[in-house]
DNA sequence: CCCTTACTGAAACGACTGTTTCAGTATGCT
DNA sequence: AGCATACTGAAACAGTCGTTTCAGTAAGGG
C-alpha cells in the first residue's frame, strides 16, 4: 500500500541530494516532484515526518553499501569503505551525511536527533565484523576500529572539501 | 571606532555558541543580546554580512589555538591539538564549526563559502610546521600530514557524537 | 552653534513558512 | 449499489523572515 508515498518519497530524496535539507521547504519540493504540500503532509503528517523518513531512506543508502562490502581483514574491509566513501557518485549522499550530522549535534531535538551517535555505532559494528573475534572483544581492538573510522571520517571530510582525492587517498594507506 | 560594533559581534557570537547557525534569526537574537535587527541591519549590512562575520570570529578563535600550540615535533602537535580538541569547554566551538563545515559543502555560495577548503589549509599548514624542512616538501611529508589531520577529524566527530572521550583518545594514540 | 557621525526605535513591506479547512475525485471491496 | 479508502486541489491561517522607510537622539569637532 500507499505506493504513492513511496513514489513521493524517493522524488524527494533525490531533490534533497541536489539541495540539502537546510533550506528545505514543502512548496519548492512538492513543485519539483509533481506534488503539492497538501499531499505531502497528508502521506507524511508533518515536514518533520517527512524529514525522518528521508533520513532513514539515506540510511538505508548506507547500510546498503556497508552490508555489500564483507570478507577479509580490516585492513581489506578499510581499502573497500574508502573505495566507497571516495566514489564520486556517492558524494551527493555522503554531503547530505555530513549535513544531517551536523545539524544532529546542534539540536538534539528534532527529526535528525541521534543520527550522529547511530551512524557512529553503525561503522563500528562493522568494523568489528572485520576483526578476528579474538581481537574483537579486547579493549585494542575497541581502540584500532575507533581509529580507523576516525581515519576513514577524517578523510571524508577532507576529500568533500578539496576533492583532491590523490592526496587523501595517499594519506590514508600511508 | 565602531567600538557598539564589536561589542555586538561578540554577544552575537557567544548566542551562535549556544543556539548554532542553522535557526539564527534576527529578531531572537537581537533581543536576547539587548540590540534590534534595525541596529543589526545598520552595522553588518545584512544577516549573510553578520554570519561572515560571526564565521571570521570563530575561526580566530580556531586560529589563536593553533598559533599557541608550537614546538615538537608531528606526535607532539598531534598529541597538543587532541588535548584542545577534546577539551569540555571548546565542545560548543567545535559543533559551530562542523556546521559551518557542513554548511559550506551543501551550497558554495553565500557567507559560508570556502570554509570547509580555508580550514584543511589553516590545519595542514600548522601539521607542517610540525615536520621536519626535510620531510615538509615531500610527498611522504604530505601524505603523513594530510593523515594525522584526518585521524584528529574524525576523532573530533566520533567525540562530538558520542563523548567517549577514553575510547576515542585511546583510537588516537594506537 | 552647527553639522557631521554613530547609533537607535517603531512600524511597515512583501515574501515566505508549516499547517489547516473544506472541498472534492477515483478506485476497489462487499 | 453503496461505502470506505486513498489521494488531491485551492485557498486561507497565523506566524516569521530579512529588509526598508521614516523618524529621531546623543556626542564631538569646527
Amino acid at each position: 500500500m500507499t505506493a504513492r508515498r513511496d513514489e513521493l518519497l524517493e522524488a524527494a530524496y533525490q531533490f534533497v541530494l541536489d539541495h540539502g535539507l537546510a533550506d528545505l521547504s514543502l512548496r519548492p519540493l512538492a513543485q519539483e516532484i509533481g506534488s503539492s504540500p497538501r499531499v505531502l503532509l497528508y502521506l507524511f503528517g508533518s515536514k518533520d515526518g517527512l524529514v525522518r523518513e528521508l533520513l532513514t531512506r539515506a540510511r538505508r543508502d548506507e547500510l546498503d553499501a556497508l552490508a555489500r562490502i564483507d570478507g577479509g581483514g580490516l585492513d581489506d574491509v578499510t581499502a573497500a569503505l574508502w573505495a566507497w566513501l571516495s566514489a564520486p557518485q556517492h558524494r551527493r549522499l555522503l554531503v547530505l551525511w555530513v549535513e544531517a550530522y551536523a545539524r544532529s549535534l546542534v539540536d538534539p531535538e528534532g527529526p535528525w536527533a541521534g543520527f550522529a551517535r547511530g551512524t557512529v555505532d553503525d561503522w563500528l559494528e562493522v568494523l568489528a565484523r572485520a576483526q578476528p573475534s579474538g581481537e574483537r572483544r579486547t579493549r585494542a581492538g575497541l581502540a584500532r576500529r575507533t581509529r580507523t573510522l576516525a581515519l576513514l571520517r577524517g578523510s571524508l571530510l577532507d576529500l568533500l572539501a578539496t576533492g583532491e582525492e590523490q592526496r587523501v587517498g595517499a594519506g590514508l594507506v600511508t
